[in-house]
DNA sequence: ACAAGTAGGTTGGAAAATCCAACTTACTCC
DNA sequence: GGAGTAAGTTGGATTTTCCAACCTACTTGT
């Protein structure tokens, strides 16, 4: 088991990490993201609230569009203007930006004062990770690799 | 309440999640937290295992070990060698880790097979996160802007 | 003993991404 | 009729990143 960790890869590790980053990691998107999920839906905003270059923006702004994270709903004709706004798999980021804000905010305390974050039951944000399939809480090394999969579905393994 | 999000602010957000990705948004310092997470620690390995450049993850990792999320351990003193390990802050980005690499797998299927990660059940990685305060699972829309923050602690409301 | 290999970098120069301010178009509001 | 708004686009400067080669100090093989 977890032979792949000690076997020589010979490129780069293809993995569902690398492969999200390819979307999510380039600068300014999960900014963006995170403005949507606040109902802040106009270029303008997204651009102010975010300081995201406008030509940066707009760039981002097409990548998740045809990544499909986010769509783009035309609220005026003449001129043409847009809203951005997430498709349900942008909403499935939530969970990153969660936990991204939960750690940030567990060891990320300065002397600037920032926005929090809370669930909607008024609790500062604890978010706590478990398996859906055995309940158990994620504890530490508990992330291991499985088996390589594609659209196609998953591989047989291979003869190492 | 949640005035926040209608008010205009005067600069871009500044919140727990701008403050994380300061830290591990750059390029490559998910991967090289990935690659210690996964039990590999020395520097050309996480070059090869990432694809990063020499030059670009040695500038990663020293600014993450100046942020605290890992730590240099000498291994050999002549020559003077260093392996790479996370901090107790280092091992709690998993979760971010946990939820990018479950919505890539969701979300980011193509014909490229790609490794997949598992609960250490054995099962597929499907997390779960839900409010260690009242119980309830993150549900669409649960995550708000809270107060503003500092190291100091929370700040009185301001008078708008 | 001597060459090759390993480990953890550093260096210089090219290429790509980002930043910034200004400009554009087609409205709407006063 | 002028100012303001919204969603971009543009050109040029700046910053990051990429890439291959180089360096130092061992260790291993012959």
């Amino acid at each position: 088991m977890n032979r792949s960790i000690d076997k020589e890869l010979d490129g780069p590790r293809a993995c569902f990490i690398a492969a999200g980053l390819d979307v999510l990691g380039e600068r300014w998107a999960l900014l963006a993201l995170r403005e949507m999920s606040l109902g802040v839906h106009r270029f303008d905003q997204i651009a102010r609230n975010t300081g995201a270059s406008r030509d940066i923006l707009t760039g981002r702004l097409r990548t998740l569009e045809s990544r499909g994270v986010i769509e783009r709903v035309q609220y005026s004709e003449h001129p043409p203007r847009y809203e951005y706004h997430l498709t349900t798999s942008g909403a499935e980021v939530a969970p990153i930006l969660i936990s991204l804000a939960a750690w940030s905010s567990a060891w990320m305390r300065d002397e600037t004062p920032r926005a929090s974050y809370q669930h909607s039951c008024g609790a500062d944000l604890q978010p706590v990770v478990s398996c859906a399939v055995c309940g158990e809480e994620f504890a530490q090394g508990s992330l291991m690799l499985g088996p390589l999969v594609s659209a196609a579905g998953a591989e047989p393994a291979s003869e190492d």
